[in-house]
DNA sequence: GTTAGCAGTTACCAAAAGGATAGTGCTATA
DNA sequence: TATAGCACTATCCTTTTGGTAACTGCTAAC
């Protein structure tokens, strides 16, 4: 039986199988490397943030600003830079009146999905298990 | 038909669904902050990393050590703090000779097995994307 | 009796990340 | 004519993170 990489609770294909399949039984240092590459591209308080705003529709660089709490157009612009290099973001500039700059998603950002979809099932629950789930009310809100 | 948060494609169960189910139908700062939650969390180089170490059953503190490549005493003491001050580590003191020292994961750590494992995909396919899968060989060595 | 390992700590320092505030040139609106 | 919005950039500053090196007290091995 094939067990997780935590736990030895069954699962379908994880992360400990794929580890023996390289015949590493030891160290597995084949699980931390790519973990870490994965970190070092969304590393940071803000660029999965950024990602979701825009998967939401705001493309612009005001909406996006707007909808991330506590960020700045510091931060924001450089941010996106990163995440253009990255493949991630695209930004088109267009010769409108005044022009316009957008920022979409390209499809390889797509693929961080299942990647967000965990981390935001891990931080709902996470949120009740801190405070009580009562506590919604506690929660930040956008503009103040 | 229900679909994921960042693309169009149908999902089972999405972050977009339980977000539309809350009523927030426009900025959606419900998928935003229960993300950034999780980032507090395991944010940083060597809090997932450490994880993995210890759940490969290296549980003294240079086997851990040992195992992450380029961390140093002070920065893995710090991080175990950290991870011991969130509930996802235990230290054990054994008053054999001499005292050891034991680092487990707490039960409340294999919750953060779907997000290893989706970090551990996503990083797996990202390097193939960079460098060609072939360059396997190109991959930092645990001790030099 | 010297070396090596264990489990760290301390001091110092550099780099990166992040925050506050202001300002740029442009245009559309009141 | 004044205000506001857009898409940023610049400057300054603080905090966080990370890296180097040395050193602690202890014990076991050579």
């Amino acid at each position: 039986m094939v067990t997780g990489i935590l736990t030895d609770q069954p699962m379908e294909l994880t992360v400990k199988e794929k580890c023996m399949e390289k015949g590493d039984h030891k160290d597995c240092l084949g699980v931390i490397m790519p973990v870490r590459d994965a970190l070092d591209v969304i590393n940071g308080k803000w660029k999965l943030p950024i990602i979701i705003a825009i998967s939401r529709g705001h493309k612009r660089f005001r909406d996006i600003e707007r909808n991330i709490p506590k960020i700045t157009s510091k931060v924001l612009s450089k941010e996106l830079k990163d995440l253009e290099a990255h493949k991630l973001v695209k930004r088109s500039v267009f010769d409108s009146q005044p022009v316009t700059v957008e920022y979409t998603l390209t499809p390889y950002a797509a693929t961080l999905n299942p990647v967000i979809d965990a981390l935001f099932a891990w931080g709902t629950q996470h949120r009740k298990t801190i405070f009580g789930s009562a506590e919604v009310a506690e929660m930040p809100v956008m503009q103040e």
